[in-house]
DNA sequence: TCCCCTATTTATAAATC
DNA sequence: TGATTTATAAATAGGGG
């Protein structure tokens, strides 16, 4: 939005990312924060990194102090009806949500690995520095 | 932002409330899904009008599909857990997290085909009166 | 309510420090 | 890494239909 117009996909170089996730995850916390006040309305924001750290933002109106727990309850309370789907597709359902957690395990898995091995390669180099 | 600042307070109005929510609300939701697919993250926003009406947004990334309920399940796990352990514990933790959603799905299949063995009792018992 | 218009304010991409 | 700058893209207040 400046210096240049963008498209929004992905944008593959990692320090530019994080950069702009910084900025933009700021920005998106104000607007959230806005709507509420302006609006006298409940917003809440989960934002999860690629390395699984949380950033949250939950709004309080005038009439009450709504944190994230009960602004999850609520979406929960208003979905309920959505629940009863049948029997199949919940399983399927929950098959995907399985599927879900394997592979997020294995990006913090991957991501844990490269930043040991990083870590060792440093170690090493120091120990060779000092013979 | 146009036309003239304003400040962030309550909007008095009851008609450019609703208005400004409209306007405000898409807007929130644009800058959520372009956060996640710029950054590559996870995003979720809910948002409940003073009238209880639900808007909500859940992102996909390029590895997952989540939807709210998983966004949500994360976010709850994420507090309980602390997050702030190593990450060692932490991937135990999401496996301890998959079995647990394992044995859910198990729990459901078994009940599913209990549930269809009976049906087929049913039948057969029918089909034997009939002969 | 929702769309259009457009003068302004904001957000922010890219560069620089 | 983070802070600051700045040129530009986006969002939007206020008004009209």
């Amino acid at each position: 939005m400046a210096r240049g117009k963008i498209v929004i996909r992905r944008i593959e170089k990692m320090s530019s990312r994080q950069v702009t996730f910084s900025k933009r995850r700021h920005g998106l916390m104000k607007k959230a924060h806005e709507l509420a006040i302006l609006c006298d309305v409940q917003v809440g924001v989960i934002v999860f990194s690629s390395t699984g750290r949380l950033y949250e933002y939950a709004s309080s109106t005038t009439t009450t102090t709504m944190g994230m727990p009960s602004i999850i309850h609520k979406y929960q309370s208003a979905q309920e009806n959505h629940q009863l789907l049948n029997p199949v597709s919940q399983i399927m359902f929950w098959e995907g949500e399985v599927r879900k957690l394997q592979q997020e395990m294995q990006i913090l898995q991957d991501h844990h690995r490269s930043k040991f091995l990083i870590q060792l390669q440093y170690y090493l180099s120091n120990l060779n520095q000092l013979e």
